[in-house]
DNA sequence: ATTTCTCATAACCATCTGGTTATAAATATG
DNA sequence: CATATTTATAACCAGATGGTTATGAGAAAT
C-alpha cells in the first residue's frame, strides 16, 4: 500500500542512503566491496541500503561473478522533480501574478 | 549535527506531513484546526507534524489571537531541487555525450 | 576438493518515529 | 470571573529503522 513517490521520499530519507547514491551519480557503477569502503559502516549494512535504493528503484543491480554492480537509475527521481514542480507552481503562479500587477500599474 | 539539507529530505519523508505542506501549497495558509479536519489524526500529531515542517524551514507560522496560522515556504525547497539537479547533470552529460557520439557517426 | 572471496540474509538490539491521551497556556466569550 | 476554544507540550507506547555480528550461498582460486 506505499505509493512509489513514498518509496523514493523514504529511501532519500536516510543521508547515509543519499550518499551512497550519490557515488553512484558521480562516480558510476560500483561493486558493493567498493561502495562498502567508503561508507564508514559494515557491508552488511551498506547491502541493506542498496536494497533500499533498489526497491525504490533508485539503482539498478549487475551480477557478474561473486560480485554485484550498482548502479544509479536516475531517471527515479522524475516523481520528485515532479513533485517539488507542482508545489511551485503556485509560487510561480503568484509571482506571475505580482508581476501582472507591477506591470499594470506602471502603465 | 544535522544539515538543513538533512532536515529537508527527513521532513518530507513522512507521506501526512507531505499532505500538510501540499494542502498549505495548494489552498494557501490555514490555522491548526482546519488543517487538522482533513488530516485524519489527532490536534497534537498534526502540531507535532508542523513543528517538524517548520524546523526543516518548509513553513511559517503566525499568531493571531489564540489561533496559529501555517503558510508554506515554497523557496525551502530550493535545496531539493539543486540536488536533483546535481545528481541529473551527470545523466545530461552522459546524454550529451551519446547524442555527439551519434552525431559524429552520422557524418 | 578445499579454501577464499564477495555479497546477501538472519537474528538481534538500541534508538527514533508517529501516533495516542491528558493537560497546560493563552485568548476569547458569557 | 468563569467558561469555552484553540494550540502546544508532556508522557507514554507500539512499531519502524539503522546498525551490529554471525552465517549462508555462490563463484573463483589454489
Amino acid at each position: 500500500m506505499e505509493s512509489p513517490t513514498d518509496l523514493l521520499f523514504r529511501a532519500l530519507a536516510d543521508p547515509t542512503r543519499r550518499a551512497l547514491f550519490e557515488r553512484l551519480c558521480l562516480e558510476g557503477e560500483q561493486t558493493v566491496g567498493r561502495l562498502t569502503a567508503g561508507a564508514g559502516i559494515s557491508q552488511p549494512a551498506v547491502s541493506k541500503h542498496l536494497g533500499v535504493l533498489r526497491q525504490a528503484g533508485l539503482v539498478l543491480d549487475r551480477h557478474e561473478g561473486r560480485q554485484t554492480h550498482y548502479s544509479a537509475q536516475q531517471r527515479a527521481l522524475a516523481p520528485l522533480v515532479d513533485w517539488t514542480g507542482r508545489m511551485n507552481r503556485f509560487w510561480e503562479a503568484r509571482f506571475d501574478d505580482l508581476e501582472d500587477l507591477l506591470k499594470r500599474m506602471d502603465q
